[in-house]
DNA sequence: CGGCGCTAATCC
DNA sequence: GGATTAGCGCCG
């Protein structure tokens, strides 16, 4: 967002830099001072002494560092030799600052991935829920349609001869346990049921089922 | 070599 | 206490 830069001197900066740095002098003097105790490890010997002030970059070097880092991430040596002479750095001190630079903004990025991630998750667990709660409407549809299809099975068998073989059709077709395969949507004879009543309101709303089946 | 991860040291 | 600067070790 922020490519940098409110203060005009600073864009000045770009065009004069050597000019610009020279005004600004490191805030602890002292010149870059590497070698910094740390566990154990090749502690060369020479002048390893103690008192090692860390030096903070001054802004204006930050915001020429920030607008070239803007413009490209990686640093081939020669834009780090040009940059360390502009600002009056030890081209160690550029790569490092790079390399620090790199790392921010990747766990940035990697913080941006995280909450998109996050977001998505959320909306499809919202998402999931609606589905189950229309799984359930339309279950209640369907449990209705089949109490509708038994009362007028049991009136048009009412007054035939009920040992005639021919009667039975219907009722076996409606075989009222579901087949393993469709059990949680209690899908058996559901062919029979939407030719029966010519829902098609119900059949459109089932047809997402055979996704899942 | 330079990059990166990890981490200490330091600054604010 | 988080941000910045830097050292160290490892990998390609």
């Amino acid at each position: 967002m922020n490519l940098g830069v409110d203060d005009p001197m600073e864009l000045i900066s770009e065009y004069y830099p050597q000019f610009y740095t020279k005004m600004v002098p490191q805030q602890g003097e002292a010149k870059p001072r590497r070698r910094r105790r740390k566990k154990s490890k090749g502690e060369d010997g020479g002048g390893g002494g103690g008192g090692f002030k860390k030096r903070k970059l001054s802004e204006q070097q930050v915001s020429m560092l920030e607008l070239s880092f803007g413009n490209e991430h990686k640093l081939e040596s020669e834009r780090k030799d040009r940059l360390a002479s502009e600002l009056g750095l030890d081209p160690r001190q550029v790569a490092v600052w790079f390399q620090n630079r790199r790392a921010r903004w990747k766990s940035k990025k990697l913080e941006e991935q995280y909450s998109k991630l996050k977001m998505e998750h959320d909306s499809t667990v919202l998402e999931k829920c609606r589905l189950e709660t229309e799984v359930l409407k339309l279950k209640e549809q369907l449990c209705d349609a089949e109490k509708d299809i038994q009362r007028l099975l049991e009136r048009c068998t009412d007054g035939v001869s009920s040992n005639s073989p021919s009667t039975s059709f219907s009722v076996e077709a409606m075989d009222p346990v579901p087949p393993p395969f469709l059990g949680e949507f209690g899908m058996d004879g559901i062919e029979n049921i939407f030719h029966f009543s010519g829902n098609n309101y119900v059949n459109q709303g089932l047809e997402w089922v055979n996704l899942y089946i």
